[in-house]
DNA sequence: TATGAATGAGGTTTCATTCAT
DNA sequence: AATGAATGAAACCTCATTCAT
């Protein structure tokens, strides 16, 4: 109801033992989340899944919101590095087959915990404070547009920032979509295909050749 | 976390002062669920924001989730409506100017509530057996899909199911994104023909012209 | 342990019903209060006493405290009544006889209830916000020295503020401490026209005569 | 609320060390109760502030309760070794020069640290078995009727035990009060000597001469 | 002896829902 | 039909205390 303070975690955990509370917490959460959604996620539900007691929850992590901000955290910090390891690795690479490795990596990346991620996504309460998200898509612009701007010469739009803004919310977008309502379209690679070609034809002058030309 | 057991209105309001009363318990609910979000709102709130008692509330409404569900049906309706509206508007029209007035249109009707579209898409697909909101995503794609099937001619894209499925996700998450964040880019239209090249692009072989030639 | 937000009642009852459900809270938490102290007292307990549910109990008063508050207000309420009201029928009386009166009245306020009235003394945490106390302390001093200003010519000290001051916190704590501790002493008159010769010694010059020869 | 088995400290600190950290957690259970108050002030809070674990803690003190005992225990000590000190040196002189003495090592007394004793006379009398406030008094009025009775000759009032009874309660109300709500007051002598006069003209017969003419 | 992680009973509070008026 | 007082299950969270290391 109303904004709540805490939403930090509340100590670093320093021995070993404590280190495994925490991470066994952090798990529990996911499953109760995932199975119960985050209406029907209670503190001592995902205590009890744990196998430790309320207590031990709430000396990490001060408040419910706090305890699902962590998971957000950590997944957005996972889903940040794959991306910004995927851009690197193509550093070289040409504009489409660094796209069409980045559109796979984001699917693999959607894939590896979809119900987790559609619980992230879909359930988590804008709590006030949770900009984690928020700053993930604006770390996940930055990288597209510092890309970007290494292709620019070949590149159509005029305005980098915008470009990067659509581009990275339509491939969230489709990517999650089709994780979630067409798990089976993952395997033969049409659907990653077509999401890159959603991104190169926009980007670039021109048709777009399909991938095994070029590569 | 409780039965489930009454999703749908309880009875249709017959005199004139009873649908006033639906109205404003109504409108109370999306200003509450705008102003404190899903869990802050609570009945007997939106019952005194209405002007009512709870007991009516109740009257109407069997549950709070049959409250909110009726809220989303009649966003997701005006939402349907407005794309058919806009479909059969464009039933001789060009594929580009269909896209760019389909575009345009889109971004208008986020435009209308933002606040209340945010709640309604981050908040409220969390309740169990909102498929409401999942309905209209299966009923835009097939309008999509209509729609690109007379035109199928000029496209690129031999699965057309497919391509509605991405055309859909894309200008839904680009446009409502575009609302929340870049709501300053509304005004000139550099947003909307961004979004339309993404799809027009997407769409048909070779380049896209700009808007003024075409028209 | 944070100063909470909600100190006063929340919504007055409007229905007969209503008031009385108020009452009988109030009268339960006395009950609870004294047989169970104030840190065995819980909102549970009280409701149960009360025989009302919990969730009445939180439409009247938001937290513990604001119930303990309203509490301590009434029973401020009447002890400052009740002096007032002595003070203006002893308008006319002699310092001797006002004097006199007035303890009595104070030994008789103090042994209405004496359980209850230890526990709002000692057990009353002083909640933030909790000035009521000291400001029937203000006000018993005003009271006072509004008495003492009508008969300063008679009077020995020349800082009547600092005289009131005096006055007021000798006899409540004679007056206290007697109730709780020498409750038998109450029969006779004699601690009563002991506390009158200390009052009245302190601020007369000379002797004080007993009672019977001046009445 | 709970079994309050073990109110006494459960060892003797042998050794230097162990001393010091009794020391520390005493003088941190004071630090936290005069910030905190009593509710607020939690076992683990005083163990951090003291710089030790809760463990050591509970090594010298088997109880929250045993903790805070200790330290009104101490508390009285003080108070009562001063009083004593005072009688004992007052041996020879005059009712009048004793009295004023007194009342001055009483608020000189209050003064040391004002804001603990409050909490010690507001807060902590609550506990259920902390009858060493109560004994003190008792002790404080035991002290005050020898010294009386060996003054009896000059005193009006013949119940010597009321007598003690007044005094004691009406000097330390005064004390107290006015070192909380009349700190300035304690610079001039004119608080003392008002206390003093109250006093000495309960106590004797006739008028009381101020003290420069009688030492 | 010291540490601090872990415990869990029990407290406060909320809010969807009912029902007497 | 409307009111709003009443309900109570169930959530969140605290903190005195224990105990493995």
């Amino acid at each position: 109801m109303v904004a709540r303070a805490r939403l930090h975690p509340r100590r670093q955990p320093m021995q070993a033992r404590a280190q495994a509370t925490v991470e066994s917490i952090l798990r529990a959460t996911e499953r109760v989340l995932v199975k119960e959604g985050y209406d029907g996620a209670n503190t001592n539900r995902i205590a009890e899944v744990a196998g430790v007691s309320v207590g031990s929850l709430y000396q990490y992590f001060p408040s419910k919101e706090a305890l699902v901000m962590a998971l957000v955290d950590e997944h957005c910090d996972q889903m940040l590095g794959l991306m910004a390891q995927h851009v690197s690795e193509s550093q070289d690479a040409s504009l489409e087959v660094a796209t069409r490795a980045f559109v796979r990596a984001m699917l693999h990346a959607h894939a590896l915990q979809p119900e987790l991620h559609r619980v992230m996504v879909e359930q988590l309460p804008r709590i006030q404070g949770f900009d984690k998200v928020r700053q993930m898509s604006a770390m996940a612009q930055a990288l597209v547009m510092e890309f970007l701007q290494r292709h620019r010469a070949r590149l159509r739009p005029a305005n980098l920032e915008l470009a990067s803004f659509l581009v990275v919310y339509a491939v969230e977008a489709a990517t999650h979509a089709a994780i979630l309502e067409k798990p089976h379209a993952l395997q033969d690679g049409e659907l990653a295909e077509e999401i890159s070609q959603l991104v190169l034809r926009y980007l670039l002058a021109g048709d777009v050749a399909p991938p095994e030309s070029v590569q």
